[in-house]
DNA sequence: ACATAAATGCAACATTATTACATTTAGATT
DNA sequence: AATCTAAATGTAATAATGTTGCATTTATGT
């Protein structure tokens, strides 16, 4: 059962040439079992059995082969979420709104908001763009809502 | 003539009802002579002399009051600026592009770049945008065509 | 089953940030 | 000009985050 469920990440974990381990399954599943991001703080307490650096360097190798994106959210605190565009081995193209809720501290990935492409004063090269907004994500903005009435 | 330069930071201290102080002037005077923001390492290496908690502070009431704003750069550095919008105690309307060079790592408030206002999923309550790009600098795009020569 | 590169664990260290409390100072009051 | 006091600074201690070097273990190909 537990085999089962791990398969597709066993088969993504192989596809880029990376021993599978305890540790980086349990760290794909729980990145891909949740529609926001996850914080480093997070993912530390969490797996809290699996050794700080071996978890930096779990992330690091992931972020190169393409397999997820680092978000710094408003209080400048890494945050890790699934690449669903077609990132590879360093070329990553996450240009979507990242969302950071200023209530619950989620950070979301609106893949479907691109980016406008827009001009740049004369002399910048823009290599990459990305979209930050703060706000309510839709669980608190209802919550708040109820708290009024 | 030091006392005629830091005329007009004297009185923006004074707007704001924070006390003239040695350090607070220099900090003012470094942020507003660039027009780049500061990275906080560079702002605790120039002002080795005063306390790096001393100048936390500083740097926090600065944003507290709106005259200056944070801005996290792609390794997730604190960069602090200059405010050019209308900001006002505990409110920023800093909503412009913020450009990193990948190259001199300096960030760029492109303050005539606004965010067009997008339309979000149903929930997402947006209070602020901001539009982050990296790439080459006007200067480092000017250095690399001469290289490529 | 064996060999080996890859992955992990561990210790030490660096940087960034915050808190509590003691001391100094800017600016107001007399 | 001397005095007062809230505000600002300094100092020490601690926490959180991230990196490096090296020893040990393990996944995987043979
Ligand atoms: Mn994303
Ligand atoms: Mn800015
Ligand atoms: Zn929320
Ligand atoms: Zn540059």
């Amino acid at each position: 059962m537990a085999q089962t469920k791990n398969f597709r990440f066993e088969e993504l974990l192989d596809k880029h040439h990376l021993k599978k381990t305890g540790a980086r399954l349990r760290v794909l599943s729980m990145m891909y079992s949740k529609n926001t991001a996850t914080s480093q703080p997070d993912l530390e307490s969490v797996m809290s059995d699996i050794d700080r650096v071996t978890l930096y360097r779990i992330l690091n190798v992931f972020e190169e082969k393409g397999i997820i994106h680092k978000v710094f959210d408003l209080n400048g605190t890494a945050n890790y979420a699934v690449c669903h565009s077609d990132c590879g081995e360093n070329h990553h193209h996450d240009e979507h709104l990242h969302f950071n809720c200023t209530n619950c501290k989620n950070v979301y990935c609106l893949d479907d908001l691109h980016m406008p492409r827009l001009t740049l004063p004369d002399g910048f090269k823009a290599e990459s763009f990305t979209l930050y907004a703060s706000g309510l994500c839709p669980k608190c903005s209802k919550k708040s809502n109820v708290m009024a009435n």
